[in-house]
DNA sequence: GGCAAAATGTACGAACTAGTACGTTCTCTT
DNA sequence: AAGAGAACGTACTAGTTCGTACATTTTGCC
């Protein structure tokens, strides 16, 4: 992607004198700021005049290409879910035994949650409206997730080796792996606030992130509904 | 509070023929309707005339109580973090086994989180706004989580009678609880759509209770670091 | 009973905001 | 090379939204 790749020219040079068309890079212009404001300001909250002011282009270019502030919301929305979904499918956990399958899908998902904040705020922004937006998305309906199959097969492969014993859905685990993962991002300022705890610190990550591996791995061990001690203590 | 008690004259009396003045129920009045406008539009989707609207005052009135829109989201916020402050102090768990403790805690948090979307929604948007607002507050500074005692004194029962040996902290163990509970009602919108699991539904609400109840207890009997493999089996 | 302060109502304005009418430049095709 | 359509820029508008100036009523108090 040089300048002078005639295929893709520079798309700063969008401007009045000697302007060259660009339109798959003004279009993924627009999305970057668009993703910021919306992730920062909410879907109300963000507004079409500050991200058009922050794009190479100008406003007439985002009702050209997404129509209106809520078709911008919707093409952000859906690039942030195709991107963890793209990464999802890189997942190869299948020639791992089935503890350190579920440990590394921890790892990931947790340190993806970690790292994508704006894909977090993103989803809670959107929940905040009752994914209303979502529902008219053919673009996420048809993404399929393949975490859950994923799961499903380390689940089997655990039970078959007799190492899990709990016959917890692949869903049911996949919820609380992201409940735990999410919600220390998405309510990170409160909880720091009320708790004094910062939630962003290096040493309490990597204490979470055990903390979540060793509370999963136990559950899948335990019968799921008894207590989870040791046989000749059980009685 | 009937009509005719003198001190809590007929709130509905604050119109034009015959007013009645009652500044207590004014105040309640707006901040009922604005916790109900702001949950469901969050604060800046939130708006001032739609609320007053739909008050028995005006929006003069919001103005002279409240100052600012600011003003009266902040106050939303803070009855809604005083009512579950004020509901968890009533929890009494000492008398209880730690293992029963814990399991009433969970039983407690899940129910109060499932039947208070609204208080849900209020904290997930401070989060989208990072907790601005809740920053200024001297109300919810104040507010001490008696919870995270509770927690401790559970957990300090539990190891001394010698059925906890997870040296798990009372603020992280609340943090798991929490992550899980408030997940499936903040982000049950899109997880519904996502994986078609409707989080809503009475027996997956049963399920999952019993899932987080089984998760934490196994986790708090483990001994936090390797697997809850019976010792015969460990090797 | 009258007065000051608290409580309330009405009408309006200034600023913001999503969206558009209209015009220009670029680029591909033949 | 020329014409058509795609890509882009400027300036504007109609409607909304927070907030307030101004006027009135109620109520506690001496």
């Amino acid at each position: 992607m040089t300048a002078d790749d005639p295929t893709t020219p520079d798309a700063s040079a969008a401007s009045k004198p000697g302007r060259k068309n660009n339109p798959e890079a003004t279009k993924q212009n627009i999305l970057d700021v668009a993703r910021e404001e919306f992730a920062n300001l909410g879907f109300s909250g963000g507004r079409v005049d500050a991200i058009a002011e922050r794009t190479r282009t100008t406003k007439r270019m985002i009702y050209y290409y997404f129509g209106s502030k809520e078709g911008l919301y919707l093409a952000v929305l859906e690039q942030a879910y195709s991107d963890i979904r793209r990464i999802e499918n890189t997942l190869d956990l299948d020639n791992l035994e089935p503890e350190q399958a579920i440990r590394t899908l921890i790892d990931f998902t947790f340190d993806y949650q970690e790292q994508h904040e704006d894909f977090i705020r993103l989803v809670s922004i959107e929940n905040i409206h009752r994914a209303e937006h979502m529902k008219d998305s053919t673009v996420i309906a048809n993404l399929n997730v393949t975490v859950i199959d994923t799961i499903g097969r380390i689940l089997d492969a655990g039970r078959t080796a007799g190492v899990f014993r709990n016959p917890i859905s692949p869903t049911d685990l996949h919820l609380m792996i992201s409940a735990f993962c999410f919600f220390r991002v998405s309510n990170r300022h409160t909880f720091t606030l009320i708790f004094h705890q910062d939630l962003a610190a290096p040493d309490t990550r990597a204490r979470h992130k055990a903390m979540i591996a060793d509370a999963i791995i136990s559950l899948l061990k335990s019968d799921g509904t008894a207590p989870a001690l040791p046989p000749a203590l059980a009685m």
